[in-house]
DNA sequence: GATGAATGAGATTTCATTCAT
DNA sequence: AATGAATGAAATCTCATTCAT
């Protein structure tokens, strides 16, 4: 008996954990790869075993979640609802997911969100983004959004407003209780769907 | 005779102009102080001369640029324009910063926003996220403005929005010439005044 | 197997032999960590995962070195000799030292003596003169010593006409053969007990 | 007129007296050519007008006082006194000479002593030795002196014991009023004397 | 004489990564 | 799988010295 599924893939679940609290705690650069395996309570040279390079543990780190992410958001595209209550949809699922681990907030919107390098990220923030996209132009075609904006960019735009908020509480600046999160998505959509409205 | 204007503006201006090309160029932590130097056309050393740190440098190009343009936002906060015109006038000018020097943006933008704890840096952004915030409550208070918007959370969701804009430029994922800034400013402003508005 | 008794005692012990050789022959401030480590025959860096800096590799040297020392001159002081042959006894360990190990001798007197401020090192110096002044007390004690010399001070006098002859062996001005060293107790120690003696 | 002798040789003395200062502060290699400057009050460009490098200025310090030094070892040397009093006197002048400067008693002790570089240095150091010496080898000739000893040997003892003394007031570790200075002449001059004695 | 900007060799230290055990 | 000693490339920073003004 090697132990239960916990055990299983403990080690290599205890260092990605490790790396976000890490991560957030200190930063990318500002972490090193010691400080991880210290955090995970176990040699550095094991975390050469499961990754093969400390840049690879946070492109898992922000493939691993962020691909959940997405997948939400495309249940959200997929499905029958008027595009004002999608850019809802998706707007709750951003702030509302990510409040349940701050650091990891922190991390993708520190560490990973503006790293030109890492291209699978690229492409599936890109990927987030053009979503947002459809759903609006979806929203041009019902005859409820504004014809005259450009998708592209007003999907940027409500995406930025969003990250923002995040930025705000990671960053400790804005109020982050319950209260404030359920405010904060009522401010975001009543902004971004009256903006957008004909 | 000391030559033309460059030499008149000196070699800490060379330093930091450089800087400022090499972090847009491979960012902070991918550019040596040699290669800052190199591109000044001075020996490294005198790097040191001027700034304590390499750490130095970065926080000097944010607070020697941010500091103008906090200055011009002030400007505006000042003026008799009503709400809608003051946030106009202030996404303009932080759109326009990007044909005016990409380079300058793109460190601001990757480099400076996920920089550790430059202290002055998070002083001087809050002051700029507190004059949108200002403004927005002068719109409520002359009704232009929904009174029920929390003005504080809306401020973060519009500067977020103008920064994204400014990302999606530097990462080469917007469009970024003449028209399509003029185009941006338009949609920011629309988006941001309209969901703003009563 | 992990091969002869110098692999048995280990890359550290390697490093801070190297330590002393280099020391002696080019002087703390004209070596560099990279000759230790070459000296050694180990990376450089490797003198990092022992010691936190060049500098405490000097304090090791000194304290594991002198620390020794202390022991038997501790051992002397409890013995139930008479106080002459206390001192006899302590100078013989001393001037000893320079047979036994030149370059550790040559880098305590070069360069530990000269070291901005380890603390380590004042403390146990003053213990070791603290050591000769009881013996001096003890001998006043006795009747055999002159009780009307200050015992501090004629400590000071003693441990120094010590060290000064270390000295002249080191910087190659005194003869330093075998017979010579022995010549060397008897001088001082025929010089110091006479000094004191009633 | 450019002034009176203070003003002619102005800044040479003020960048010497500094040096001084500075070294006895932070020790020779702690020292930066910099803080001498900052010390004198002149540019630290203008040391190099009057030293060709930091190591000449230590060793102009050297010459400059100790020759000073050696003139009145020769001058006790010369005279008609009975060895003994010719130790005293050496002593008292060793003793009191360098209590008017502690500073440069603590350059001359930590930095210059022990370097074995400077080649003016040594000779003059191995030539006050050899005075000391002389003076034993005459105490012998008189009777006065038990010729079993080596007078070689016993001058560099009766030295360090001067030189140790001289150490422990920089240290701050042997009290240095006026009283203890003069006890501390009688202190060294019994035990040499009687321990030289026949 | 005097200044201090400019130079650049050189040194310490860091830390991701490897690998023998 | 797991450890942590060992490696060594690379980078920042220091500071004595030079030199144009």
């Amino acid at each position: 008996m090697t132990g239960g599924s916990v055990a299983q893939e403990g080690k290599r679940k205890q260092l990605l954990d490790a790396a976000v609290r890490v991560f957030a705690r200190s930063g990318y650069h500002g972490s090193r790869v010691g400080d991880i395996a210290a955090e995970a309570g176990v040699a550095h040279g094991l975390l050469y075993h499961y990754f093969s390079s400390k840049d690879e543990v946070l492109e898992t780190i922000f493939r691993e979640n962020f691909g959940e992410l997405l997948e939400r958001f495309r249940g959200v595209e997929a499905s029958e609802l008027p595009a004002a209550e999608k850019l809802e949809a998706i707007a709750k699922i951003l702030l509302r997911t990510w409040r349940n681990d701050p650091d990891l907030v922190t991390v993708m919107v520190r560490d990973v969100a503006r790293s030109p390098q890492l291209q699978a990220q690229v492409d599936e923030v890109r990927e987030a983004f053009a979503i947002v996209e459809r759903v609006i132009v979806q929203g041009q075609a019902e005859g409820a959004f504004r014809a005259d904006l450009d998708a592209r960019l007003a999907s940027w735009v409500v995406y930025g407003g969003l990250e923002e908020v995040l930025t705000g509480w990671v960053l400790g600046q804005l109020p982050a209780g319950e209260d404030e999160v359920a405010r904060a998505e009522r401010t975001v959509v009543e902004l971004a769907v009256r903006g957008l409205s004909v």
